[in-house]
Order: structure tokens, then C-alpha cells, then sequence
DNA sequence: TTTTATTGCGGGTATATACATACAAAATGT
DNA sequence: ACATTTTGTATGTATATACCCGCAATAAAA
């Protein structure tokens, strides 16, 4: 049988597969890659406001905020007041670091297997692909 | 601000910014992407079941399962009574098999506007790579 | 200064997705 | 024949995701 030939439809399945590869592999430290990806991000950017990060993040806000609120609920980062009434920054706690250190080493498993199993090459490749059909639109 | 090194959340940003494509492109006719491709799924194979199906596009039963109700009660696909007491069969109905001829040139445009930003080369080795990652775990 | 536009966010609604569990039908083993 | 296992689905629960709309706060314009 024929496989598809629609690129989104095969980007779709294989970012399925990969995020149950990673899932699987946070299994026991209580988060999913989704989640793992939003708590590095809030490392990486000091504070930011709900926009600016799923901004950088490529999602929608609304999206964002109800993933912020999950992580919330189970401690992981918490919202804090900004300079404007309006605005609300997002901030790591301390379980949310610790979290993310103890994961650490599971991430780091999952992301090798794939490499090892793709070769340094084409995961240059697919990096730089990725990066370019991250501006998609 | 560094890009993050993980492959799954690059993945993952790039299956919804294109996603996202291909959506806006299909506004208009009444399915999103992810329903395009149950539709194509279904023509290219003949009346699968639901695990088959849920095979064929990696998908875990449950969620084609959900997915296939959706699509049932817009009309465009139909359940019928397989061989065995508790096997179903998906098929297209006339009505999605309209829906799809329909929606078809949108899809070639969306899909077109991306290999042109890609270029042959580019198109080939994503496909490529998509393809290894899809059997990953 | 009052009006208007912009900005930041939350909620409503709908679909996509997965895992665990339950359940019925069919196949298999004794 | 009866018990066990396997197979095919459906349901419960939870998260991820997006679009639209509305609200409040701020900024810009008149």
C-alpha cells in the first residue's frame, strides 16, 4: 500500500510517535514532553507573560494558558504579578526545577535513541528542516 | 535566545505550524487536516476496520475511534456490520467522497506553497526522515 | 479629556490524542 | 461442553490544541 504523500499528514504521524517515544520515557517523573518542553522553555526565557511564551513556543495563548494552569495546579510554576495589571508572568518554582532536573537524564535517553538510530547526519538534517517549517505561515 | 536542542518539541512545533497551514487552507470545506487524512485514509483502503485504520495512520484506537464519530455525524463516513459480531467497518460515504474531491485542489495548494518554499531536494529528505521516525517505539 | 484602538488574558466550544479499563464476541484449550 | 484467552470496540479521564469572543487595562488619538 501506497504511504501518503501529504508532508503535514507524515509530519503529524511522526511527531506522534516520537512524543510517545519521549512520553514514555518521563513515564514516573509525573510529565509529559508537552510539559517537559513548556517548564525548559520557562528556564530558558526569565519570567515571561503568557503571550511572549507561547509566542516562542508557537502556540496558541489560549493554549498556552490552559497548559500553564495544569502545571500549575500540580506546583510546577506559578503565576506572579507583572508591572501591568494585566499582565501576568510565568516563573518555575523550585518543584518545577527540581522536576526537571530529575528528568533530566530520561530526556536525555530518549533524545540519544533517536539519534543513535537516525545518525548524526540526518539529525542535522531534520533539525534544520524542522526549523524551516517552523515558520510555516 | 537559543533554540531548544529537543527533537520531539521541534517536531512537534513544526506538525502544528504546519498544521495550522494546511487548516487555513482548508477553511471553507468543512474538515481540517487531521479529517483530510482519515477521508484519504479511507479511500485508499478499502472499508478497514477501526483498529486497522487506527494501524494504517498511527493513531491509538480510542482516538480514531473518537475521530470517526465526528466524521460519521457530518455525514461523511458510515459504520457497517463486518463479518464478526464485533467488527465494524469504516467506509466513505458519497458525501465524503464529494467532500474530499472537493477539498482537493485546496490541498494541492497547500501542500504546493510548502515545496516550493522547500524546493525538491529539501521535500524529498523530509519525507525521508518523516518515514524512519514513523515506526519509532 | 473623552473617545478609540491596542494589548493581555480568560472562557466557551470543539476536535485530537492517549492510556487504562471494561465488555462482548470469537477462538482456543482442556 | 466449559473455561480461558484473544480480539475488536467503547468509555472514562485527562491533556493538548485552536478559534472565536468578550473583558479589563493601557495606550493613542481626537
Amino acid at each position: 500500500m501506497l504511504p501518503t504523500q501529504c508532508l503535514c499528514t507524515n509530519l503529524r504521524r511522526a511527531a506522534r510517535g516520537v512524543s510517545r517515544h519521549y512520553d514514555g520515557a518521563l513515564d514516573g517523573f509525573g510529565i509529559n514532553v508537552a510539559q517537559y518542553s513548556l517548564l525548559c522553555n520557562l528556564k530558558r526565557l526569565d519570567q515571561p507573560s503568557i503571550s511572549s511564551l507561547a509566542e516562542a513556543m508557537g502556540l496558541d495563548r489560549s493554549t498556552l494558558g490552559r497548559n500553564v494552569r495544569v502545571l500549575e495546579g500540580a506546583g510546577l510554576l506559578k503565576m506572579t504579578e507583572g508591572a501591568d495589571q494585566r499582565n501576568r508572568l510565568v516563573c518555575l518554582t523550585e518543584a518545577g526545577d527540581q522536576c526537571l532536573k530529575a528528568a533530566l537524564p530520561a530526556w536525555e535517553a530518549a533524545q540519544q535513541r533517536l539519534m543513535d538510530r537516525l545518525g548524526e547526519t540526518k539529525r542535522a538534517q531534520l533539525l534544520q528542516l524542522l526549523d524551516e517549517l517552523a515558520g510555516t505561515d
